[in-house]
DNA sequence: TCTTGCTATGCAACGAGTTGCATAGCAAGC
DNA sequence: GCTTGCTATGCAACTCGTTGCATAGCAAGA
C-alpha cells in the first residue's frame, strides 16, 4: 500500500491537485512508481475522508478548476509511522526475462528485435534522467548548507541512471550471446 | 497477465506439480518473478480448463499425492504467440526510493539502518546467486554446441547478479549521502 | 461552427495479487 | 498418543491495479 505513502511524499514536496499528481507520476515519481489517475484520484479520496490530507478549491483562469490537496497531521503521522517501519525489498518482475527463458523453446533469434528496442527505451530514458540531472542539479560540489530534500531526491535520481546503464549494459549481453547462437548455426 | 507465460516456461523447462512450481518461485523463477502458491494453483486450474496444459496424477511414497502438470498444444501456442508480441519495458516500483525521498520531511537518520538492512539483504542474494551460477554454469568457456536453454539461463542470471551489484554500490552511495548529513550537522 | 486537444475529475467493471484459513498424508521425535 | 513439520492442494475475502468509458471547461484553428 506505498502508492498511498508515495503520494503524501509528493504531496509534501509540493501541493498539487489529482492530475497534477499523475503528470508528476509521469515524470519525476514515475522514475520509480508508476500509477494512473484512476488509481490516484481514488487514493486521494480515501485519504481525504480519512482526514490524512486537506483539500482547498482552487479557481483557474483559462482552464477548468481543480482541487489542491496537502497533507495534513494525521497524513504526516501516517507517512512517519511507514517511515520508520521496516519494509522488505521489493520482489522483482521482469516480464522480458521470462521471455528469454521461453525462447529456448521457441525462437531465439525473434528475440533479437524485442531486445533491441528494450535496450533503446532503456537508452532513452538514461538520456532523460541525465537531462534531468544536468537541470536540476547542475552543482556537484559543496556550495552552501546540505539540503537533505534535494541531495536525498539527487540521490534517487542516481539510482535511476545506474538502473538504466546496468539494464543497458545487460541487455547488450544478451545480444552478445544471442549472436553467439546466429554464429553458432 | 505473464505470470501464466512463467509457467509455462517454467513447465517446459521441467514438468511439476503446483506445489513444486511455487517452490521454483522461490528460487530461479523467483530472481525475476514472484507468486504464491495460491495464484500457482488457481492459474493452473484455469490453464487446464482451457487445455493449455495436461494433468498426471502422481502417486508417491512417503508423501501425498501430486498432480504433475506439462505444457500442452494450445498451452505452447498461446506462449508462442505472447512471445513474438512486444511488450512495454516494465514499469519499476521502489519502495525504498519512495522511503529516501519522503526521509528528507521526517528524519533521515533514521533511514540508516533500513538502507543497511536492504544492503545486506541485496548482498546475500547477490552470494546466493553467484553460487548458483558456479554450481550450474561452471563451464564459461566453449565446450560443445551452445544449448540455447542453458545459455539463456545463464544470461537471465547474469541479469540478476547484474542488478544486485548495482543495487549494492547504489545504497553505498545513499549512505554516503546520509553520511554527509551527519557530518554536516 | 465544428473539431481537436489539453486540463481536470470521476464511475464501473474487471483482473491480478495478497492474506487468512482449512484440509490431509505422512514421518520423526518426545 | 501427541506434537511438530514438511509435502500437497484449495476456498473465501479482500485489496490493489488496469481498462474503458463519461463528463466538462476552455483554447485554438480550420
Amino acid at each position: 500500500m506505498a502508492l498511498d505513502h508515495a503520494i503524501l511524499v509528493s504531496l509534501l514536496e509540493k501541493p498539487g491537485s489529482g492530475y497534477e499528481l499523475a503528470r508528476r507520476f509521469e515524470r519525476s515519481i514515475g522514475y520509480f512508481w508508476t500509477a494512473t489517475h484512476q488509481q490516484i484520484y481514488r487514493v486521494l479520496k480515501r485519504m481525504e475522508s480519512d482526514g490524512w490530507v486537506d483539500v482547498r478549491d482552487v479557481p483557474q483562469q483559462g482552464r477548468p478548476d481543480k482541487k489542491e490537496y496537502s497533507v495534513a497531521g494525521p497524513g504526516r503521522d501516517a507517512l512517519s509511522a511507514w517511515l520508520h517501519a521496516p519494509i522488505e525489498p521489493e520482489s522483482v518482475r521482469h516480464d522480458l526475462a521470462v521471455k528469454i527463458r521461453g525462447a529456448a523453446f521457441d525462437d531465439p533469434a525473434a528475440l533479437i528485435g524485442e531486445v533491441r528496442r528494450h535496450r533503446q527505451a532503456h537508452t532513452d530514458r538514461l538520456e532523460h534522467y541525465r537531462a534531468g540531472e544536468a537541470r536540476d542539479f547542475p552543482s556537484s560540489g559543496a556550495d552552501g548548507p546540505p539540503d537533505a530534500e534535494r541531495e536525498l531526491q539527487h540521490a534517487v535520481l542516481r539510482g535511476g541512471i545506474a538502473y538504466e546503464r546496468m539494464m543497458i549494459a545487460w541487455l547488450d549481453d544478451v545480444l552478445a550471446t544471442l549472436a553467439r547462437f546466429e554464429a553458432g548455426r
